[in-house]
RNA sequence: GGCCCGUUCGUCUAAGGGUUAGGACACCACCCUUUCACGGUGGUGAUACGAGUUCGAAUCUCGUACGGGCUACCA
């Protein structure tokens, strides 16, 4: 009998949660819907220095507008808590004192200062980056360097130090990456990662291994850039664990921007989002624009991000929550990385936009109308405007473009597309056009418009030129649905009176 | 520099030895619509390069080039 699938979305809450971010929790999601198993959220936050306020209520915010709800986390209980690692502290070190007595780790005292004079000492063309490894450590102050009763009386003293990983000599240290297939690295060019800093607190390396033993994790996903430390916890799991505990890895390919690994930055610089939600740092108050903020609605997102890096093998595209959870595979993820392209990630929020019902668009439609300083007293009005403009919107903000002037006759009117071809004919025929509508009593799409042409050729004017005048006066622009859909919506009423208004400004100066 | 990962239209990708190398976004043209979209039809456009294996290679192997990631007491 096989484990319960158990996977874990592993943030540092260091700022707002970016696209690949997302994508991450995605593919975790996906992969334990799937399986009937329990995704987990697990907060870590061992390096206090990188603390930002906010930024760990920010990440359940996106989860929970994108419908990504985890079984497991800090905001959401369950039995393997604590689920932020700053409240496991005291649970590391033990981990960290076993692998020195087994020989896999070191004590080492060596100060900031020590290391940079190391650094420096043997940087050269050939090697940029010396590292800590086993070229190096029997040259640096730590207990494979000093005698057991120095080091004995150095700990004793409390003296301010970490524990190293011995990384083995010449030894493969390969595993089966789900994306990737068989991933080996030598040993020997390993450096020896730091696994308890100074403060007592993990550094990523035992902490993510010791988490996802405790937390029974069976399959460990994350981002491509984790791939050169993967040998590191390989190790770890070999000597802690045993390697046939150890989760089964599969590295996501980045996703990229215009220069590579795609950034903050990249959005500001190209003018699209990069980050979920908006995000405002607190320390500078600089403002990240999010999808969300921009118009993106949860299952344009969603789907955007699912396709990036993924596809079920047919041409199908267009996938709600439900459908991706059944067709997802890990086997079907892409290697290789992926450039964000905004303009593909716009089309997937139109197409679910153009998909979506009128409830589901209806509270963000309204808000974004009120915010515009349109008040929404009739909601039947705004349910009938959304379903025939929602063709046209891109993003939620174009609501406001293609809607206001439903709620409220326009404040001013594209003159200067009308008033150069205007003339007297024009001006009697609209007059006769208000006769009309004021006496007919089929108010709807088709009298309207056979009305309109009628009249027209009676008067011998062409439909077309009178049909943009038309429109100016109901919209006050070049732009909105079909001109007699509008009229209709707007009622008779509201249409004479737009009618009449028109007329004044066109006929005067 | 070293290590690791990768490489099919501009972008996201399909094709797991035999296809006129398919689709989508974007772009262009036409149709629809005399607002703009939506929709429809068509078009431009790709297997990085070189060897090898094979009757046959985008697909397997090797090399080269290029791109990306990592190289902290950050994750």
């Amino acid at each position: 009998m096989s484990k319960k699938v158990r996977v874990r979305f592993a943030p540092s809450p260091t700022g707002g949660l970016h696209l690949g971010g997302v994508r991450t929790v995605l593919y975790n999601y996906l992969f334990a819907q799937k399986y009937g198993g329990d995704f987990i959220v697990r907060i870590e936050d061992t390096d206090q220095s990188r603390y930002v306020a906010g930024a760990e209520e920010y990440i359940f915010d996106t989860l929970k507008w994108c419908g990504l709800e985890p079984d497991e986390s800090v905001q959401h209980g369950g039995d393997f808590g604590p689920y932020r690692q700053s409240e496991r502290k005291d649970s590391y070190r033990q981990y960290a004192e076993q692998l020195v007595k087994e020989g896999n780790a070191y004590y080492a005292f060596d100060t900031s200062e020590e290391l940079e004079k190391m650094r420096a000492e043997y940087k050269s063309e050939q090697n940029p980056s010396p590292q800590y490894d086993q070229t190096l450590r029997m040259k640096m102050k730590n207990s494979l360097t000093i005698s057991a009763e120095e080091t004995k009386k150095l700990l004793e003293a409390n003296a301010e130090h970490v524990i190293r990983i011995k990384v083995p000599e010449n030894e493969t240290v390969a595993f089966t990456d789900m994306i990737r297939g068989e991933v080996h690295f030598d040993s020997s060019l390993l450096d020896d990662k730091v696994l308890l800093k100074a403060d007592g607190m993990p550094t990523y390396h035992l902490a993510v291994v010791v988490d996802d033993c405790l937390m029974q994790i069976t399959h460990a996903f994350r981002g491509e850039e984790w791939l050169p430390s993967a040998p590191v916890h390989i190790l770890l799991w070999k000597y802690l664990f045993g390697i046939e505990n150890m989760p089964q890895w599969a590295h996501f390919p980045l996703i990229l921007g215009p220069n590579g690994k795609l950034s903050k930055r990249d959005g500001s610089k190209y003018g699209f989002p990069v980050f979920s939600m908006n995000w405002m740092d607190p320390k500078t108050n600089e403002l990240t624009e999010g999808f969300k903020e921009k118009g993106f609605i949860p299952e344009g997102f969603i789907n955007l991000l699912a396709l990036l890096g993924w596809n079920d093998g047919t041409e199908k595209e267009i996938f709600s929550l439900e459908e991706l959870i059944e067709a997802f595979s890990m086997e079907r993820v892409h290697s290789a990385g992926a450039k964000f392209d905004y303009e593909k990630a716009k089309w997937f929020n139109h197409e679910w936009i153009k998909k979506s019902g009128v409830g589901s668009l209806k509270s963000g439609v309204k808000k974004l109308l009120e915010q515009s300083g349109v008040t929404v007293a009739d909601e039947a009005l705004l349910d009938k405007v959304i379903e025939l403009v929602k063709d046209r919107c891109t993003l939620l903000p174009d609501f406001v473009q293609q809607s206001s002037f439903f709620f409220k006759a326009p404040e001013t009117l594209d003159t200067d597309s009308v008033k150069p071809k205007w003339n007297d004919a024009k001006q009697l025929f609209f007059v006769e056009l208000i006769r009309n509508y004021e006496l007919t009593q089929q108010w709807n799409t088709a009298t309207l418009e056979s009305n309109f042409k009628e009249i027209a050729s009676v008067n011998s004017l062409k439909p077309g030129e009178l049909m943009l005048p038309f429109r100016i006066m109901l919209v006050g622009g070049k732009f909105g649905p079909g001109v007699f859909d509008i009229a209709n919506v707007l009622g008779k009423g509201e249409t004479i009176n737009r009618i009449k208004t028109a007329l004044d400004i066109f006929s005067t100066h």
